[in-house]
DNA sequence: GTATATACAAACAAGAATGTATGTAAAATG
DNA sequence: CATTTTACATACATTCTTGTTTGTATATAC
């Protein structure tokens, strides 16, 4: 065989990534072995430990490559400068996300590796926290949304931003389980806007 | 070796599923082998076979074992006869059950496995149909509730009982995810009481 | 233009893990 | 009391995976 350029080797790289991806998602972390991915990447095994050490660092790049960018739309997104009312911003930010989950095959694919075809020990314990870390900066942000529609008036009064950060926190987490979970066999997909213009709205003034 | 009378067999059998269940906890089902199990419960794996035909039914029976009498008992609360409130009786019902998780080890570890550390894929696509089939259940019955709220005007007007069963299965299903991926680390089990009643209140008259 | 490092393929060695087959002593059974 | 199951332990054969090693043609650096 002949010695690729280095763009050459950058997209066998990314070939193998794609190809993890998508055997990640068909067997399941644990059980794909490196030969899975390199025969669907249309290599050998000595491709795959040539660019990755072993299968734990090229989940962990498979992962990152995606989520990161997604992190980032998501808060941009969230904490837009002065709208009229930032419950309206909140409704949007999370429409959009899970508009992104069900348009791109690419993150839904990576969710669902991470939610239900991952098991979270060893190496793998610590992804988690990177899980829960995004989490975290979008409860914290979410408080600031609604802290300032309280100032704004949009808010009812009475209901205490911290507080209804955590319920809508908790309700995306759930409404990621049953979207993912449902494997798209009942009609969730298209019940979600209405499920968050409900969610929003059970806390306009 | 002596040869077991038929109790001390099936006590076997039971310790064969408690050793399942630590050792799924501890490595995740897909990286624990027959191996360890039998080790862990004390046996070979020669018993492990003798009672379950491999590690997938084991993984089924140890899991019906716990999570079967875990639904039957939330149903039953949830649907008591006529309470001044049936949104009380939500709220009530929410609060055991998550008391359950937090209260009963074994319970709890079940989930976390169920959860974080089971690969969804063959086999075992099977049993994500029956996570989600209590789950249909609790919906439907959680829109019960809130109808007869409704009728009996505890309920605020202008919620529709269908939409606050989607939110709030949502809400408890993000709750799951939180408490099991947290790991008791931040401080989610006491919050979760008043994340509940918060939930209910935002819906009451 | 030569030397060297690169980007893999191919071969190799070793250790699991699984399923099955065999052995066996004691409980059931009659 | 003799026979037959039962409830395992032990041994075996086979298959998978992994990690490493070796080989090599060719970009690339100088």
């Amino acid at each position: 065989m002949v010695r690729k350029t280095k763009v050459e080797a950058e997209r066998t790289r990314q070939q193998i990534l794609d190809a993890a991806r998508q055997v990640f998602h068909e067997r399941g972390v644990s059980r794909t072995t490196l030969e899975q991915i390199a025969k669907a990447a249309g290599v050998t095994r000595g491709a795959v430990y040539w660019h990755f050490a072993n299968k734990t660092e090229l989940f962990f790049a498979m992962r990152e490559q995606i989520s990161l960018p997604l992190i980032d739309r998501i808060h941009s997104t969230l904490l837009a400068e002065d709208l009229a009312d930032p419950l309206d911003g909140i409704e949007q930010t999370l429409a959009e996300l899970f508009r992104n989950i069900q348009e791109c095959h690419v993150v839904q694919q990576m969710f669902e590796i991470m939610f239900l075809r991952c098991e979270y020990v060893d190496d793998f314990a610590a992804v988690l926290e990177e899980i829960n870390k995004p989490g975290f900066d979008f409860l914290r942000n979410v408080e600031i949304a609604y802290r300032r529609a309280e100032t704004k008036g949009t808010l009812r009064s009475g209901l205490d931003p911290h507080a209804m950060a955590l319920d809508s926190w908790s309700f995306v987490r759930g409404m990621f389980q049953h979207l993912l979970a449902s494997q798209g066999k009942d009609g969730w997909s298209e019940r979600i806007p209405t499920m968050i213009r409900v969610h929003i709205a059970l806390r306009r003034a």
